[in-house]
RNA sequence: GGUCCUGUGGAGCAGUUGGAGUGCUCGCCGCCCUGUCAAGGCGGAGGUCGCGGGUUCAAGUCCCGUCAGGACCGCCA
C-alpha cells in the first residue's frame, strides 16, 4: 500500500501520528497563504491543510518538501494525490461537526501529484444532479460523488446477507450457462450466432430456470446463485433487458418452507441495510383477493383505499356503461378519491385524460357534496335515486369526496384500471407513507390465461405445478384452477416470485396438453428436461428475487439505474462504451449470421396453445 | 408502435403576450488573499438556444418533422 491510513477514518485520538494518505482533491479553498485541500478517498473526507513558505521554514522541511508545497497552488479538484503529513487537532473554533474527521485535520509535510484531472465534464458533487446520459457517459466521475457510490457498496453488502442466509442453510452456490437455449420464460430471447455451428443460435438464459430444476434432479437439494438474466424487452424505470436475480432452488420441500427461507432473507436484507424489522409471518394474500381489494396482483399496502365491487349493487342500473358491463358477465366498481370534490372540472376532465392515456374508455366519476353529501356529476344524472342513495355507503365514501368507477366485460381490466387510480389518488393526496415498508406474500394465482387465440398459456411458466386442491382435476376450469406460485411485493413493487414445480410426469404432459404443446414439441424444446425427469426427480420448489429492484428500494432510490454499474439508457444504448456497434462484414461472415441452419426451426411454446372448453 | 415531459456556454437552471445586446449560479483561465470547509475579492474566456423545415417585418419563444434523455401504455413476471 502506499498509504498508511485512510482519510476518513482519522478522529482526534489519532492527533500527533504521521499518516501518508491517498485520494482526490474533492475542493481546494486556496488562501494564498494557506491551503486547504478536502481529500476524498473510499472511506471519506479529510482536509489537509498546505501552508505558506514562511510557515513551512519554521517546520524546517527540506527543499524537497518545499517544492511539493508549491505544487499545492496548482492543484485543482480531482487531481489524484499522495500526502504525507502529521495528524493535528484543529486550533480551537475551528471544528467542523459536519465531518465525521472535523475535530482534525493532517498538516501536509509532503505532496506528490499522482495523475492530474482535465476540467471535468460533469461536477463531482453531492449538491448537482446531472442528467441521466452525462452521467452514463462518465459513469466512473459519477461514482466518485457519494450517492452512486453508497449505492454500489449497498448492493455489494446486500449480496454478502444474501449469501450470509443461504450458506447457514447449506446452500450450494452454482454456476450455470449464459450460452444457452431459449427458457420457458415468455419473453423475446437475445440470440447470438454459433461460429462453430453456423446458422444457429444460442439465446441467452432468461432465468436459470431449466439450469436449477436439473440439479436438483441431479442431488444438489439447495442451490442459489446470482444470475445474470436477459429478456429482450422494453425499459421502465425498474426494468432493463440485462437483469440479476437471486436465484433460488430447493428439493423435497413445500410451498411453506420456500416462503420462510424468503422471509428470512428479506428480514437480514432490510434489518442490516434499511434499520428496519420486518414482522414476519409476512402478511399473505391470495391473487384475487389483491385483484378485488386492490386491483393489482402488486398490491402497495403502505395505505388503505380498496377497491369496491358495485356488480350487484349496480344491477339493473339503465345507465348504459354500467350496465352493458353488468350484462357481459363483467364488472363495475369503485375507488374513492378522499376530498376530491374539491377538485376543479378541470382536474376532474384531466383524470379522464389519464384514464386515456391508459387505454381505457374514460373514469366515470361522482362527486359527493361537501356540505349535503348530496352527488353530483355527469353520471349522477345517469344514475336512480335509488342507486345514488346508498352509493356513499356502499363504497364508504364521505361528504366532500369523489367516487371512481370503472366497469368492463373483463373483470381484470376494470379492476386494473380502478388499482391504477388508486394508486394515483395516493400519490396525489399524499396518502403514501414515504418511510413505511409493506410486505406481504402475494399466493395462490391461477395457473392459466387466456391466450389470444382462445387457447391457454401459462401464467408463470409451464413446470409450474397447480396446488393439492387442483392438481388432479385443473382441467376443468383451467381459468379456476390455482398454482403453488407466490410473489413478495414491497411497496408495490414485486420483488420476487416463484412456485413449486411439477415433478411428476403425468402431470406434466396435461399441463403440455392444456396448453396446446405437443409431446413431440415439448420433446424438441426441453426433451432434456423431460428425460432427466425420468430419472427419479425430487419434488422441488424455488424463488427468484428481482436483485435490481430488491437492492433499488434498499438504496431508497426510484430507478434500477442508480444500483447498476454501468447501466444503458432506453433505447439500450451505452453512452460510454457506445455499444450496441455495428459489425463488419468479415465479422458478420465468422459469426454465420446469414448462414442456413441445417434443421428447421421450432416455434417456442408460449403462445401456441390449443382452445380447451371454458368451465362457465 | 402509442401518449406525455425535457433539450439554452463544461454542469445545473431562468428567459414574460413572439420585439433591441440570451441572463444567473457553479466550474474553467489569470491575479490577490494565513483558518476556510458549497471560502472570499477583482478581471477574463467560453453559446450552431439538439437538428431540419415552416409561419412572421421579427422565433430560444408559435407550427410541422426529426434526433437524444426520461415517465407511462403496449410488451415484459
Amino acid at each position: 500500500m502506499i498509504r498508511t491510513h485512510d482519510a476518513g477514518t482519522l478522529r482526534a485520538a489519532d492527533a500527533g501520528t504521521t499518516v501518508t494518505l491517498a485520494g482526490w482533491v474533492a475542493r481546494r479553498r486556496d488562501h494564498g497563504g494557506v491551503i486547504f485541500v478536502d481529500l476524498r478517498d473510499a472511506s471519506g473526507i479529510v482536509q489537509v491543510v498546505f501552508r505558506g513558505a514562511e510557515a513551512i521554514e519554521d517546520q524546517e522541511l527540506s527543499r524537497e518538501e518545499m517544492a511539493g508545497m508549491s505544487e499545492a497552488h496548482a492543484l485543482r479538484n480531482e487531481f489524484c494525490v499522495l500526502v504525507t503529513g502529521e495528524v493535528q487537532r484543529r486550533p480551537a473554533g475551528n471544528e467542523n461537526p459536519e465531518l465525521p474527521t472535523g475535530e482534525i485535520e493532517v498538516n501536509a509535510a509532503e505532496l506528490t501529484i499522482l495523475s492530474e484531472a482535465a476540467p471535468l465534464p460533469l461536477p463531482v458533487d453531492d449538491t448537482v444532479e446531472a442528467s441521466d446520459d452525462i452521467r452514463l457517459k462518465y459513469r466512473y466521475l459519477d461514482l466518485r460523488r457519494s450517492g452512486p457510490a453508497r449505492a454500489l457498496r449497498l448492493r455489494s453488502k446486500a449480496n454478502q446477507i444474501a449469501r450470509t442466509v443461504l450458506h447457514d442453510r447449506d446452500f450450494v452456490e452454482i454456476e450455470t450457462p449464459t450460452l444457452t437455449r431459449s427458457t420457458p420464460e415468455g419473453a423475446r430471447d437475445f440470440l447470438v450466432p454459433v461460429r462453430l455451428q453456423p446458422g444457429t443460435w444460442y439465446a441467452l438464459p432468461q432465468s436459470p430456470q431449466l439450469f436449477k430444476q436439473l440439479l436438483m434432479v441431479g442431488g444438489m437439494e439447495r442451490y442459489y446463485q446470482i444470475a445474470r438474466c436477459y429478456r429482450d424487452e422494453d425499459f421502465r424505470a425498474d426494468r432493463q433487458p440485462e437483469f440479476t436475480q437471486l436465484d433460488i432452488e430447493m428439493s423435497f420441500v413445500t410451498q411453506e418452507d420456500v416462503i420462510a427461507l424468503g422471509e428470512a432473507i428479506v428480514s437480514a436484507l432490510w434489518r442490516e441495510l434499511a434499520g428496519h424489522e420486518i414482522s414476519t409471518p409476512i402478511p399473505r394474500i391470495t391473487w384475487h383477493e389483491a385483484m378485488d381489494r386492490y386491483g393489482s396482483d402488486k398490491p402497495d399496502l403502505r395505505y388503505g383505499l380498496e377497491l369496491t365491487e358495485l356488480t350487484d349493487y349496480l344491477r339493473g342500473t339503465e345507465f348504459r356503461v354500467f350496465a352493458s358491463a353488468i350484462d357481459a358477465g363483467g364488472y363495475v366498481g369503485a375507488v374513492v378519491m378522499p376530498g376530491g370534490a374539491s377538485q376543479t372540472r378541470k382536474e376532474l376532465d384531466g383524470w379522464q385524460d389519464w384514464a386515456k392515456a391508459r387505454g381505457a374508455r374514460g373514469l366515470a366519476y361522482v362527486v359527493l357534496d361537501a356540505e349535503t353529501g348530496e352527488p353530483r356529476g355527469p353520471v349522477a344524472k345517469n344514475l336512480s335515486a335509488e342507486h345514488l342513495a346508498g352509493l356513499a355507503a356502499a363504497v364508504q365514501a364521505k361528504p366532500g369526496d369523489a367516487i371512481f368507477f370503472a366497469a368492463s366485460g373483463e373483470r381484470r381490466e376494470a379492476q386494473e384500471l380502478l388499482g391504477a387510480a388508486r394508486q394515483e389518488i395516493a400519490r396525489r393526496t399524499g396518502l403514501i407513507d414515504e418511510g413505511a415498508w409493506a410486505f406481504c406474500w402475494v399466493v395462490d394465482a391461477p395457473m392459466f390465461e387466456r391466450a389470444d387465440d382462445g387457447g391457454w398459456t401459462a401464467v408463470h411458466h409451464p413446470f409450474t405445478s397447480p396446488n393439492a386442491e387442483w392438481i388432479d382435476r385443473f382441467e376443468e376450469a383451467p381459468d379456476r384452477a390455482l398454482a403453488y406460485a407466490y410473489d413478495i411485493v414491497c411497496n408495490g413493487n414485486e420483488i420476487g416470485g416463484g412456485s413449486v414445480r411439477i415433478h411428476r410426469a403425468d402431470v406434466q404432459r396435461r399441463v403440455f396438453d392444456l396448453l396446446g404443446i405437443t409431446p413431440e414439441e415439448a420433446n424438441e424444446k426441453f426433451g432434456f428436461l423431460l428425460e432427466a425427469f425420468k430419472y427419479g426427480p425430487p419434488p422441488h420448489a424455488g424463488i427468484a428475487f428481482g436483485w435490481d429492484r430488491v437492492t433499488m428500494l434498499l438504496a431508497g432510490a426510484d430507478s434500477i439505474r442508480e444500483v447498476i454499474a454501468f447501466p444503458k439508457t432506453r433505447g439500450g444504448y451505452d453512452p460510454l462504451t457506445g455499444a450496441p456497434t455495428p459489425i463488419t462484414s468479415q465479422q458478420r461472415a465468422e459469426a454465420g449470421v446469414d448462414a442456413k441452419p441445417k434443421t428447421a426451426a421450432i416455434p417456442g411454446t408460449s403462445g401456441e396453445a390449443v382452445p380447451v372448453e371454458h368451465s362457465r
